[in-house]
DNA sequence: CTGCATACCGGAAACCATTTTCATTTTGAC
DNA sequence: GTCAAAATGAAAATGGTTTCCGGTATGCAG
């Protein structure tokens, strides 16, 4: 099934006067397209009924009907952002906005990422002889840890480095055949960067997880870029911890493939291991 | 907004025959009825369509038209949880399916929270002297140290302690006033229940983030439940990691605001000795 | 500038799906 | 068995959607 908006996209250049205001206010306020008639649509848009029926023919529904169906569909993720500010503060309204923005950058960071950065730094990783993950500062450091946890357990040699004076030493100690994945959420983390010209120097290869044309991702063979917007409000955490999360997982996925029977064994053992001195369930989650 | 089918289970006893059979049919078959109308429905389903429209009314919608837009709405979510399984092994079909994945679990934690608990934890957690986080292994220890970087901005006494003998020696020290967030995803952990047992006769109170009915949960004041199932798949990280994040910002979001200006002054002067020393922008995000 | 062809748009009528009304049937209690 | 209440469907009424068609704007050629 095919996206609507996308369709909106590739065929917007075509639309006539009437169609574009149909689709600017499509684009604004989706929500009241779903509850509301075609008259009050095309009364709103300023435009006649018949309008809006061939406006949704264009985007290939059948029906007006059709179409609602569809907006409902393609919205249903998007009216969750309309949330992001909570409705009051009430805990379950705050509960549900945070997981409004945290659906939403997740989304966000999967649509704009760019699979063939990701594919790159999957390739470097799986071969890669000595995995190294530089971060440093509350989130940096955080999923710099959670990249060795990811691919220790996948058969490769990792190691998470997050002291600046560290990351020096360790570049200091790289050679060809090595990769550093380098996570900086603002991008300008200019202690890393030196250790990252350092690693260079001596031959390893740098991924970039970070915000792009910023430092870090000059200094990168291949940068994956997470560039989101943060909140205003002080109070609430980032969301890119989760943007990040998702793009670690990703490569550890992708890696954990093309490793395939290695990754696997080496996931065996280290359940094998747990259950043996934990007494755990055959079926518990690796990772407790 | 209220989820069709939850409401459906709901009131499922108070369902008379026909409604059962359109009870049973938009189960079995949804996207059928989102792509018909209310005399084809009424026909599969063998009743008359007045019948469909009184269904529709005690599901709580207005009109059929508005219910089949909620049907299209959580069978969309629907068919986004069955994509879990990727439809192939292309890494954007990868990155769409751990997309789904997450927003699943992000999703169904939030459902099952029960916000009496996070209540609970908020008020204990926003007034600790000290505040204790535990957790080991993969993601436990990630949490654990995640607690850590969040609270100690909003002012509180905060340590992680990821090391089951250092847990102990923790445990030992605390006293009336403090309070030790437990986290444990597999909720087995009985090295960490001996901690937590300790800790409790010098009077702290225990929150637990765990699954329930199980030993973590059962030795604690505080078990704000956290119960996903498990990916079948070896290869795949698993979900939970991202309900526990959602709880933990949660949490930390409702104490910020229960601490209000002290958490602000705490939060101002980090982003100010960052910036002091890292040259950043001042629009630059807490915690690279 | 004019005339023509084309595309676009809206009014009104036709059409169709949905809902309401109401009579009938079923169910269940006494 | 009888009655009341609930459930159901037939048919009419309603209201929303689409089709048809004519008017208007736009662009192009002469």
């Amino acid at each position: 099934m095919r996206d609507l908006l996308s369709v909106l996209q590739q065929i917007e250049p075509d639309l006539s006067k009437s169609e574009r205001i149909l689709a600017a206010l499509l684009r604004s306020d989706a929500e009241f397209i779903v509850n509301a008639g075609i008259t009050d649509v095309a009364e709103r848009a300023g435009v006649s009924p018949p309008t809006v029926t061939r406006f949704c023919r264009r985007l290939g529904c059948e029906s007006y009907t059709a179409f609602k169906v569809q907006v409902a569909q393609v919205t249903f993720a998007g009216t969750r952002y309309l949330t992001a500010n909570a409705a009051s503060d009430a805990p379950s309204d705050i509960a549900d906005s945070l997981l409004a923005q945290f659906q939403d950058a997740a989304a966000r960071t999967r649509e704009a990422l760019d699979m063939e950065s990701v594919l790159a730094a999957a390739d470097a990783i799986s071969t890669a002889k000595l995995l190294a993950a530089f971060g440093a500062g509350g989130t940096s450091s955080m999923i710099s840890d959670e990249i060795q946890n990811r691919f220790f357990r996948l058969g490769l040699r990792t190691v998470s480095v997050t002291d600046h004076a560290m990351q020096l030493m360790q570049a200091a100690t790289m050679r060809t055949g090595d990769v550093i994945v380098a996570s900086s959420v603002s991008g300008r983390n200019l202690q890393m960067v030196r250790a990252l010209e350092a690693a260079k120097t001596y031959g390893a290869v740098v991924i970039a997880l970070t915000r792009p044309a910023r430092p870090v991702a000059d200094h990168a063979d291949i940068t994956i870029a997470i560039d989101l917007p943060e909140g205003e409000n002080i109070l609430r955490p980032s969301t890119s911890r989760y943007a990040f999360l998702f793009v670690t997982d990703l490569l550890a996925t992708l890696v954990a493939m093309r490793r395939g029977d290695e990754a696997r064994e080496n996931l065996r053992r280290v359940k094998y291991q747990l259950s043996n001195t934990r007494d755990l369930d055959d079926k518990e989650a690796l990772g407790d």
